[in-house]
DNA sequence: CGAAAATTTGACATGACTCAACTGGAGTGG
DNA sequence: CCACTCCAGTTGAGTCATGTCAAATTTTCG
């Protein structure tokens, strides 16, 4: 039960569960671990779980109507990732999840995780509150993406992934921030250039 | 009571809600007129409550770093709307919650959403729900706003709000969709002259 | 009717993209 | 341990989508 110590951990910081909830829990939990570059579930098909991280770093993206790679969400240990749009409906997936190292998940299917909100109502609370939090987050972002310059939204990503901004390849982050890979790597040079620190 | 069916309603679209549960729901709302250019609170307040719109159209919006309104919702009847981050941290706002037109809602305040939580865990449910649901749309409107051409974040936006396309002035759409009001009048003429339909 | 607000239009400016060439590491196999 | 390849990153020239500013026009509404 080692690797489900992390999990209780996280969801203890919003709600409360005793040993014997969490022992409940636990069998709702499958552990799996992907290989770099390998996907959570094939290409199209229906995103049947939501994965909670243990260690390694996850990216959901999808090609844009140009053709581009667009990175929606970058997930590291302890935070939770799935195709939302097609967990929730379990239709078929439009984004893809997919390990950018060797990557350990524990993964509970939207059935089960239904079932849990029945037998443990705080963990309909908690799956609520990061939902919340999860929404305030893409409205500051939608709102960065619209109003503030790449610089600024290059900035906020440092701030809020500060542990994979040199863990990842950078043409990553611009398919964060919403710039092409050149252009990231201008603003970078540029800021070097006039010798000025980034945050 | 009258007021309040729509409410009812629009709450067992999602989750089941017995006559006597609606009962026991019903008095924790208030209703609240709201004049054309009202704000649902002063600007920097907390956000005590939630707004769900019985008529009328609100609009939450704020300004970007170069000083322009940016709008990130609006909701016509039967939507729910308030700051959402300022609202779930109980926290002072960022955001602008203002009235389109003349507007009547029904409150409810943060500490009474999760007093009712208790009483009644399909309301949870039924907040979960839609706040999944609106997590979704942020994360489809974010892959717009960085990957498709204004054009068609136009296109979207009527299909998204066919009712509100010829209700609003078109410079709010345009802070919406993230151009400038200069940017899609050029657009729409473009559209016009080209002769093609929208959709 | 008149004033204020919204929209349109045009000339010009610019941030960000494309494409292509080049540089530099990281891994691999001989 | 070298040579080769492959990917990521850099740089530069040219282009395009969208923004800015200002003026003209239309719509809204008191």
């Amino acid at each position: 039960m080692k690797e489900n110590d992390l999990l209780i951990q996280t969801i203890r910081q919003r709600v409360s569960l005793s040993n014997d909830e969490a022992q409940i829990l636990c069998p709702f939990f499958r552990r799996k671990s992907l290989n770099k570059k390998e996907k959570l579930f094939p290409n199209g098909a229906v995103a049947h779980d939501v994965a909670f991280v243990l260690d390694g770093v996850l990216r959901v993206w999808a090609y844009d109507a140009e053709g581009h790679e667009r990175t929606l969400q970058f997930a590291p240990t302890d935070w939770w990732i799935t195709d939302l749009a097609s967990f929730i409906k379990q239709t078929p997936s439009d984004w893809h999840v997919e390990a950018m190292e060797n990557t350990e998940v524990l993964l509970i299917s939207r059935e089960d995780q239904l079932k849990l909100f029945e037998i443990l109502p705080q963990l309909q609370t908690y799956f609520r509150v990061i939902t919340e939090n999860a929404l305030v987050a893409y409205q500051q972002r939608l709102q960065e993406a619209m109003g503030a310059p790449a610089l600024e939204r290059y900035k906020a990503f440092c701030l809020k992934y500060p542990t994979l901004v040199d863990r990842i390849p950078q043409k990553y982050i611009a398919s964060y921030i919403g710039v092409s890979p050149e252009f990231l790597s201008k603003m970078k040079s540029e800021i070097l250039r006039a010798g000025k620190k980034l945050i």
